[in-house]
Formats: C-alpha cells, structure tokens, sequence
DNA sequence: GGGTACTATAAAACAGGTTTTCGAGTTGTC
DNA sequence: GACAACTCGAAAACCTGTTTTATAGTACCC
C-alpha cells in the first residue's frame, strides 16, 4: 500500500467505527451525526466516506466486526431439555443485549433496512451465524436441513419482533413473546399443555 | 372548518398521497423528492408538512389509505383443502402485488422502519387485516386465538422474507418460498411427504 | 361589508449527509 | 535524494428534507 501505512488507516478505520458505535448507543442512527464523528476522531468526512459507503455502512460494518448482534457467541450449547427450549435460552440473550440498547438497536436496524449501498454484503455476516446457532440449538447432535429451515423461519420471526418492538413501540418483552410463541408452534411436538409463558390456548384440529 | 374548504383541502391532501405514490413507484424512497410532489400537485412544502410528519409518513398515509399492501382484500375466503394451503394462496396476491411493484415496496419497507414520527399509528392499519385473513384462512370456520398466534408468526415470518427480498436483493421468488415452508411447517399437521415446491426435507425426531 | 381566525403560498433559512477541490503529507521505488 | 503514486485533511459546495417568516387568501360570524 502506497500514500499511508496499513496500520495507521485500520487505526483510523476503527477509531471511526468505534466512536459510531458511541454515538449510535446514545442518540440512534439520527445522533450519530459524520460531524461529531470528525470532531471525535481527527478523520476527515471524506476519508470516512472512502472507507465507508454511507453512514449506514459504517454503523453496520462496525456492528458486524464486533459482533454485535450475537451477544457473544460463546458457542457453548444451550442446555434445555427440548428443543424449543433451548432456542427460547439460545436467543434471550441476544434480544436483552439489543433491549438493553435500545437506541443502539433501533439505529441497527434502520441502518439493515435503510438500503444504503454498502450494507447488503455485510448482512449475511450478522445474521447467518445466529441462524446456524439456532440449528445446532434446536438439534445438538447435528441439525438437518430441516432442521436449518426451522431455524432460518424463527430467525425471520426474531427479526420481525424487533422490527416491531422498534418501530410501533411495543414492550420489550413482546419480542420474547414472539420467540416463545413461534418456538413453541414450530418445535413442540404434542401440543395441549401450558408451558412457560406462552399465550398457548386451547388446540382443536386444524384441518377438518 | 376555517380559512379554507373541506373538500379543497381533502383534495389537495389526496393529490399530494397520489403524487408521492406515483414517484415512490418510479424512484424508491430516494426518488420520492418533496420538490417534485410541490412540482407535481401546485401544494406549498409548509403544507406538505402541515398535513404529514416527514415523507416517510406520507408514503405509509398514503399506502395504508389505498390498501396497497393487501392487494385488494376482496374478503373471499380462499379456497384449498388444508390450511397451509389456503395460507400460502392469500399471501401469494399481497405478495405478488408487493414484487410487482418492486421500487414502492421498497420504498414502504423502508419506510415503515425508518422510525420517522407519524408512521407507528399507521402500521397496524396496514398490517391487522391481513392477520386477520390470514386467522380465517387457517380456519375459515372461525380462528381460535391459537390460530391468531399462528397467523402473527406467519406475518412475521412474511414481513421479514419481504425486508430481506428488499434489502439483501434475493429473488422474489424467496419470499414465497419462506411463506411456504413457515406454513407447512406450522400448520401441516404429519410431516413426510413432499407437498407444493416446498424444500421439505428427510425429518427425524426433534427431541431424542 | 368588516373583523376574526384560520389556512396556504412563496421564499428564505437551516440542518445534516455526501461530494468535490485543492493542497499537503507519506510511502515505495529508483 | 527525487520522483511517482497514492492517501489524508480542510474547506467549500451541493442536495434534499424540514422549518420559519412574511404575505396573501378564504371561510365564518356579526
């Protein structure tokens, strides 16, 4: 690389993305402004906008290189006797970690859905980790592609829920709710009984 | 009313929803410009603003005025002989409706989770009826509450297929496949055989 | 008809994202 | 050391959504 040593411009590169990450957490996609981002790290608005496409791309790849979404993924099993219940264990912890920023978590997902240039390749990176997570939750000795889609079709009610818990303000705990209620549908296998939280109410043939 | 008339001013509200309609449709979000619905409609951008929050609410206003979503709910009840069946046939028409409009769906999606003021009120406007049909469509003899939370989960799983077609720029075609295999996968009663072009794949017990 | 209370318009002003321009540094190569 | 190729920063410019200001217009009430 020629004009600037590598480490300098992924220093800049990260201290950009990191005061992002700062301004986001306090004031959403609207609080962070590329102004104080200038002002917080010395780096140009139009060196920002080489590294990155829009202010959109740079709150998403600065979510996706830390991981953001995924609460840690420790990789450590969920434990739970079933499979419901492990996915319900699987996911509480990335939803309190969104819930516990609220702002940072709405200005996540504007920036998903905003369809700036820039933040489509990075999605994937987000999103597909969880989902394989998921599978391995709902079938610890090894998920089948069926397995793959179950977990792929709550990942998509997650995403909902917050969209959801964002945009019309529900409770947090709505998400929850959401998570719960399609694990149960999709993973119980005899449906009848109260169990956790669920609104899960009396069950007739669905098919006559 | 003072200072000016009822119907002028419903008309001028209505010329500027039709305008933004009409730009969303050929630009996106980006191609509805508040210049060019002044342009369009003779209506002052100060009163744009009187009547709509941001252009984001106008969009949504005007979408959830025209049932645009719904891809005219006709009411009749869809025919199929199993649930999944009748699902997946009610949510093909909005669905088809949405993808042949590709730019105005966009632009709704994004819209609907800009977070901008004026759009939350408007959301379960869009989104409630076509729960509802999806509720009676499971079972057109009367949906039990247990069958409303199955139609919330397949609208989750449906709205979210939508962002990601909008966003991650996969096929159209993804979106009916995930309407597909949620359905069948919540509401077909004894999984084995392969219906529809649903992916369903070789199942094995889920909780050992 | 005249006053009152609105509402609409035009134009300017403001704000923040994005781009451009230009001058200066920095690195690699000879 | 000198040149080439490239990167960065500062400042201005540009675009578009949104708000403000001043002015004009229209409906209701008397």
């Amino acid at each position: 690389m020629r004009g600037t040593s590598e480490v300098a411009q992924a220093q800049r590169r990260k201290n950009v993305m990191d005061a992002a990450l700062g301004l986001a957490a306090r004031g959403g996609l609207q609080g962070l402004r590329i102004r104080d981002v200038v002002a917080r790290t010395g780096v140009s608005s139009a060196t920002i906008y080489r590294y990155f496409a829009s202010k959109e791309h740079l709150l998403v790849a600065a979510l996706a290189e830390q991981r953001f979404a995924l609460g840690q993924p420790d990789g450590t099993p969920p434990d739970g006797t079933t499979s419901a219940e492990r996915v319900i264990i699987l996911l509480r912890r990335p939803t309190d970690a969104l819930t516990g920023a609220p702002r940072l978590a709405a200005a996540m997902l504007q920036a998903m859905t905003s369809g700036e240039p820039g933040v489509a390749p990075l999605l994937a990176a987000i999103t597909e980790p969880l989902v394989a997570e998921t599978a391995h939750a709902i079938r610890p000795t090894g998920p089948t592609p069926a397995d793959h889609e179950l977990a792929r079709t709550i990942q998509r009610v997650w995403f909902a829920a917050l969209v959801g818990w964002v945009t019309a303000s529900e409770t947090a705990d709505s998400i929850n709710h959401a998570v719960e209620t399609a694990a149960h549908q999709l993973l119980d296998p005899n449906p009848g009984q109260e169990s956790q939280s669920t609104s899960r109410t009396t069950t007739a043939p669905r098919d006559p």
